[in-house]
DNA sequence: TGAAATGTAAACCGATTGGTTTTATATTAT
DNA sequence: ATAATATAAAACCAATCGGTTTACATTTCA
Protein backbone atom coordinates (compact mmCIF):
# COMPACT_ATOMS: atom_id res chain seq x y z
CA UNK A 1 0.00 0.00 0.00
CA UNK A 2 1.14 3.59 -0.75
CA UNK A 3 0.42 6.30 1.52
CA UNK A 4 -2.68 8.00 4.33
CA UNK A 5 -5.91 5.80 2.97
CA UNK A 6 -7.90 9.15 4.42
CA UNK A 7 -10.90 6.71 5.02
CA UNK A 8 -13.85 9.10 4.17
CA UNK A 9 -15.47 8.76 7.42
CA UNK A 10 -18.94 9.26 7.76
CA UNK A 11 -19.54 11.63 11.02
CA UNK A 12 -20.86 9.86 13.97
CA UNK A 13 -24.60 11.17 15.25
CA UNK A 14 -23.12 13.82 17.87
CA UNK A 15 -20.96 15.28 14.87
CA UNK A 16 -23.53 15.37 12.57
CA UNK A 17 -25.44 17.30 15.77
CA UNK A 18 -22.62 19.28 16.18
CA UNK A 19 -23.00 20.60 12.61
CA UNK A 20 -26.78 20.89 12.37
CA UNK A 21 -26.81 22.87 15.57
CA UNK A 22 -24.28 24.81 14.11
CA UNK A 23 -25.76 25.82 10.63
CA UNK A 24 -28.96 26.68 13.07
CA UNK A 25 -26.57 29.13 14.87
CA UNK A 26 -26.53 32.00 12.48
CA UNK A 27 -29.46 34.44 11.03
CA UNK A 28 -28.54 34.99 7.46
CA UNK A 29 -28.49 30.47 7.40
CA UNK A 30 -31.73 30.24 9.08
CA UNK A 31 -33.24 32.30 6.61
CA UNK A 32 -31.55 30.78 3.58
CA UNK A 33 -33.31 27.68 5.02
CA UNK A 34 -36.42 29.25 5.48
CA UNK A 35 -36.03 30.50 1.70
CA UNK A 36 -35.44 27.06 0.75
CA UNK A 37 -38.57 25.98 2.18
CA UNK A 38 -40.47 27.65 -0.41
CA UNK A 39 -38.69 26.00 -3.19
CA UNK A 40 -35.29 24.97 -4.14
CA UNK A 41 -33.41 27.91 -5.62
CA UNK A 42 -29.74 28.41 -7.82
CA UNK A 43 -27.27 30.62 -5.81
CA UNK A 44 -27.45 33.71 -6.98
CA UNK A 45 -31.10 34.14 -6.74
CA UNK A 46 -30.53 32.98 -2.63
CA UNK A 47 -27.79 35.43 -2.45
CA UNK A 48 -29.49 38.21 -4.01
CA UNK A 49 -31.70 39.63 -1.28
CA UNK A 50 -28.64 40.10 1.09
CA UNK A 51 -26.12 42.97 0.93
CA UNK A 52 -23.10 41.00 1.91
CA UNK A 53 -21.17 39.56 -1.17
CA UNK A 54 -21.99 36.46 -3.24
CA UNK A 55 -19.27 34.17 -1.81
CA UNK A 56 -20.25 35.13 2.10
CA UNK A 57 -23.98 33.69 1.20
CA UNK A 58 -22.14 31.01 -0.84
CA UNK A 59 -19.76 30.09 2.47
CA UNK A 60 -23.23 29.95 4.11
CA UNK A 61 -24.65 27.35 1.66
CA UNK A 62 -21.71 25.86 2.10
CA UNK A 63 -22.25 25.14 6.12
CA UNK A 64 -26.01 24.32 5.44
CA UNK A 65 -24.72 21.59 2.98
CA UNK A 66 -22.04 19.95 5.49
CA UNK A 67 -24.63 19.75 7.77
CA UNK A 68 -26.44 18.18 5.00
CA UNK A 69 -29.66 20.62 5.14
CA UNK A 70 -28.84 21.82 1.92
CA UNK A 71 -28.22 19.33 -1.17
CA UNK A 72 -27.24 21.16 -4.78
CA UNK A 73 -27.65 19.70 -8.44
CA UNK A 74 -25.43 21.31 -10.83
CA UNK A 75 -26.83 21.99 -13.80
CA UNK A 76 -24.60 23.29 -15.99
CA UNK A 77 -23.37 26.25 -14.64
CA UNK A 78 -26.14 26.82 -12.47
CA UNK A 79 -26.06 24.91 -9.02
CA UNK A 80 -29.77 24.62 -7.99
CA UNK A 81 -29.96 24.02 -4.27
CA UNK A 82 -32.58 22.32 -2.36
CA UNK A 83 -33.92 21.40 1.16
CA UNK A 84 -33.37 18.23 3.17
CA UNK A 85 -35.08 18.35 6.98
CA UNK A 86 -33.70 15.27 7.74
CA UNK A 87 -30.77 16.37 9.81
CA UNK A 88 -33.53 18.68 10.93
CA UNK A 89 -35.59 16.07 12.56
CA UNK A 90 -32.89 14.27 14.21
CA UNK A 91 -32.22 17.93 15.94
CA UNK A 92 -35.61 18.28 17.16
CA UNK A 93 -35.30 14.35 18.49
CA UNK A 94 -32.88 15.31 20.52
CA UNK A 95 -34.45 18.44 21.76
CA UNK A 96 -37.87 16.85 22.25
CA UNK A 97 -36.39 13.65 23.98
CA UNK A 98 -34.13 16.18 26.46
CA UNK A 99 -36.43 18.28 27.11
CA UNK A 100 -39.54 16.19 27.53
CA UNK A 101 -37.13 14.02 30.22
CA UNK A 102 -36.19 17.14 31.97
CA UNK A 103 -39.33 18.95 32.30
CA UNK A 104 -40.59 15.67 34.06
CA UNK A 105 -38.06 15.52 36.13
CA UNK A 106 -38.62 19.55 37.49
CA UNK A 107 -42.09 19.21 37.64
CA UNK A 108 -41.71 15.81 39.93
CA UNK A 109 -39.14 17.80 42.04
CA UNK A 110 -41.81 21.07 42.10
CA UNK A 111 -43.95 18.33 43.28
CA UNK A 112 -41.97 17.05 45.90
CA UNK A 113 -41.09 20.42 47.05
CA UNK A 114 -45.13 21.13 47.96
CA UNK A 115 -45.81 17.94 49.57
CA UNK A 116 -44.44 19.18 53.09
CA UNK A 117 -40.79 18.56 52.45
CA UNK B 1 -26.79 63.63 30.42
CA UNK B 2 -23.56 62.08 30.98
CA UNK B 3 -22.01 59.58 28.73
CA UNK B 4 -23.21 56.71 26.86
CA UNK B 5 -26.31 55.38 28.43
CA UNK B 6 -25.28 51.91 27.73
CA UNK B 7 -28.95 50.47 27.32
CA UNK B 8 -29.06 46.69 28.57
CA UNK B 9 -30.71 45.85 25.82
CA UNK B 10 -32.67 42.19 26.62
CA UNK B 11 -31.62 40.12 22.87
CA UNK B 12 -34.02 39.84 20.47
CA UNK B 13 -35.79 36.85 19.55
CA UNK B 14 -33.60 36.13 16.71
CA UNK B 15 -30.37 36.58 18.90
CA UNK B 16 -31.29 34.34 21.30
CA UNK B 17 -32.08 31.83 19.02
CA UNK B 18 -28.33 32.32 18.44
CA UNK B 19 -27.33 31.96 21.58
CA UNK B 20 -29.24 29.00 22.20
CA UNK B 21 -28.14 26.98 18.85
CA UNK B 22 -24.58 28.05 19.75
CA UNK B 23 -24.78 26.69 22.81
CA UNK B 24 -26.38 23.28 21.43
CA UNK B 25 -23.26 23.13 19.16
CA UNK B 26 -21.01 21.58 21.27
CA UNK B 27 -20.78 17.82 22.72
CA UNK B 28 -19.38 18.87 26.16
CA UNK B 29 -22.35 21.57 26.37
CA UNK B 30 -25.01 19.05 25.62
CA UNK B 31 -23.27 16.87 28.22
CA UNK B 32 -23.12 19.06 30.50
CA UNK B 33 -26.87 20.10 29.87
CA UNK B 34 -27.81 16.27 30.32
CA UNK B 35 -26.04 16.23 33.79
CA UNK B 36 -27.87 19.45 34.73
CA UNK B 37 -30.84 17.90 33.90
CA UNK B 38 -30.81 14.61 36.76
CA UNK B 39 -29.89 17.30 39.31
CA UNK B 40 -28.65 20.90 39.65
CA UNK B 41 -24.98 20.85 40.48
CA UNK B 42 -21.80 22.65 41.46
CA UNK B 43 -19.81 23.58 38.90
CA UNK B 44 -16.84 21.43 40.59
CA UNK B 45 -18.67 18.45 40.47
CA UNK B 46 -19.72 19.31 36.61
CA UNK B 47 -16.31 19.79 35.77
CA UNK B 48 -14.76 16.69 37.51
CA UNK B 49 -15.79 13.71 34.85
CA UNK B 50 -13.87 15.67 32.01
CA UNK B 51 -10.45 15.69 30.77
CA UNK B 52 -9.91 19.64 30.25
CA UNK B 53 -9.12 21.85 32.70
CA UNK B 54 -11.54 23.51 35.47
CA UNK B 55 -11.61 27.26 33.57
CA UNK B 56 -12.59 25.65 30.09
CA UNK B 57 -15.45 23.67 31.81
CA UNK B 58 -16.58 26.99 33.57
CA UNK B 59 -16.19 28.81 29.62
CA UNK B 60 -19.09 26.37 28.72
CA UNK B 61 -20.92 27.21 31.25
CA UNK B 62 -20.69 30.96 30.98
CA UNK B 63 -22.12 30.09 27.10
CA UNK B 64 -24.68 28.33 28.91
CA UNK B 65 -25.61 30.51 31.08
CA UNK B 66 -25.68 33.34 28.04
CA UNK B 67 -28.03 31.38 26.36
CA UNK B 68 -30.68 31.17 29.25
CA UNK B 69 -29.97 27.55 29.28
CA UNK B 70 -28.69 27.28 32.53
CA UNK B 71 -29.17 29.45 36.07
CA UNK B 72 -26.66 30.46 38.58
CA UNK B 73 -27.38 30.43 42.76
CA UNK B 74 -23.99 31.94 44.30
CA UNK B 75 -23.95 30.35 48.19
CA UNK B 76 -20.76 31.03 49.56
CA UNK B 77 -18.01 29.95 47.32
CA UNK B 78 -20.14 27.30 45.64
CA UNK B 79 -21.74 27.98 42.92
CA UNK B 80 -25.01 25.53 42.13
CA UNK B 81 -26.04 25.71 38.99
CA UNK B 82 -29.42 24.88 37.38
CA UNK B 83 -31.27 23.74 34.30
CA UNK B 84 -33.70 26.08 32.23
CA UNK B 85 -35.73 24.60 29.59
CA UNK B 86 -37.42 27.53 28.27
CA UNK B 87 -35.01 28.61 25.91
CA UNK B 88 -35.38 24.94 24.39
CA UNK B 89 -38.47 24.81 23.92
CA UNK B 90 -38.56 28.49 21.95
CA UNK B 91 -35.33 26.10 19.90
CA UNK B 92 -37.75 23.57 19.54
CA UNK B 93 -40.81 25.64 18.58
CA UNK B 94 -38.53 27.26 15.60
CA UNK B 95 -37.18 24.11 14.46
CA UNK B 96 -40.86 21.95 14.38
CA UNK B 97 -42.88 24.35 13.06
CA UNK B 98 -40.37 25.23 10.03
CA UNK B 99 -39.70 21.70 9.74
CA UNK B 100 -43.27 20.92 9.61
CA UNK B 101 -44.06 23.24 7.05
CA UNK B 102 -41.35 22.39 4.45
CA UNK B 103 -42.11 18.94 4.93
CA UNK B 104 -45.94 19.44 4.06
CA UNK B 105 -44.30 22.02 0.96
CA UNK B 106 -42.39 18.90 0.28
CA UNK B 107 -44.65 16.31 0.18
CA UNK B 108 -47.02 18.46 -1.93
CA UNK B 109 -44.38 18.21 -4.66
CA UNK B 110 -44.22 15.26 -4.31
CA UNK B 111 -47.62 14.44 -5.38
CA UNK B 112 -47.23 17.26 -7.94
CA UNK B 113 -44.95 15.02 -9.54
CA UNK B 114 -46.70 12.27 -9.09
CA UNK B 115 -50.11 13.38 -10.50
CA UNK B 116 -49.18 12.97 -14.30
CA UNK B 117 -46.70 15.84 -14.95
C1' DT C 1 -4.03 32.78 61.60
C1' DG C 2 -3.15 30.24 58.03
C1' DA C 3 -4.26 26.69 54.46
C1' DA C 4 -7.55 24.42 51.55
C1' DA C 5 -11.50 24.82 48.54
C1' DT C 6 -14.22 27.12 45.00
C1' DG C 7 -14.38 29.69 41.73
C1' DT C 8 -13.19 33.94 38.32
C1' DA C 9 -9.91 36.70 35.40
C1' DA C 10 -6.31 37.35 32.37
C1' DA C 11 -3.05 36.24 29.01
C1' DC C 12 -2.01 33.38 25.58
C1' DC C 13 -2.55 29.88 21.65
C1' DG C 14 -4.06 27.66 17.27
C1' DA C 15 -8.25 26.87 14.69
C1' DT C 16 -12.59 28.48 13.01
C1' DT C 17 -16.07 32.04 11.66
C1' DG C 18 -17.93 35.50 8.98
C1' DG C 19 -16.84 38.70 6.19
C1' DT C 20 -14.08 41.08 2.33
C1' DT C 21 -11.73 41.53 -2.41
C1' DT C 22 -9.45 39.51 -6.19
C1' DT C 23 -8.72 35.85 -9.29
C1' DA C 24 -9.81 31.80 -11.84
C1' DT C 25 -12.96 28.51 -14.34
C1' DA C 26 -16.52 26.64 -16.61
C1' DT C 27 -20.70 27.40 -19.28
C1' DT C 28 -23.87 29.80 -22.15
C1' DA C 29 -25.25 33.42 -25.40
C1' DT C 30 -24.13 36.63 -29.21
C1' DA D 1 -14.30 34.12 -31.08
C1' DT D 2 -15.88 36.96 -27.57
C1' DA D 3 -18.52 38.48 -23.95
C1' DA D 4 -21.52 37.73 -20.19
C1' DT D 5 -23.04 34.59 -16.48
C1' DA D 6 -22.68 31.56 -12.47
C1' DT D 7 -19.88 29.96 -9.47
C1' DA D 8 -15.64 28.41 -6.88
C1' DA D 9 -11.06 29.38 -4.88
C1' DA D 10 -7.74 31.90 -2.71
C1' DA D 11 -5.79 35.31 0.12
C1' DC D 12 -6.63 38.22 3.59
C1' DC D 13 -8.78 40.25 7.97
C1' DA D 14 -10.73 40.92 12.65
C1' DA D 15 -13.36 38.45 15.94
C1' DT D 16 -14.72 34.35 18.33
C1' DC D 17 -13.97 29.53 20.03
C1' DG D 18 -12.11 26.06 22.72
C1' DG D 19 -8.55 25.12 25.09
C1' DT D 20 -4.32 26.04 28.12
C1' DT D 21 -1.64 28.07 32.18
C1' DT D 22 -0.92 31.34 35.68
C1' DA D 23 -2.60 34.40 38.85
C1' DC D 24 -6.11 36.20 41.89
C1' DA D 25 -10.19 36.74 45.22
C1' DT D 26 -13.38 34.74 48.55
C1' DT D 27 -15.03 31.63 51.71
C1' DT D 28 -14.59 27.94 54.80
C1' DC D 29 -12.23 24.98 57.94
C1' DA D 30 -8.63 23.41 61.18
Amino acid sequence: MSTAPTKARRPRKEDRLDLVFTALANRTRRALLARLGRAPAKITDLAAPYEMSFPAVSKHIRVLERAGLVNRAVDGRVHRCSLDTAPLQEAERWLAFYRVLWDEKLEALARHLEDGE
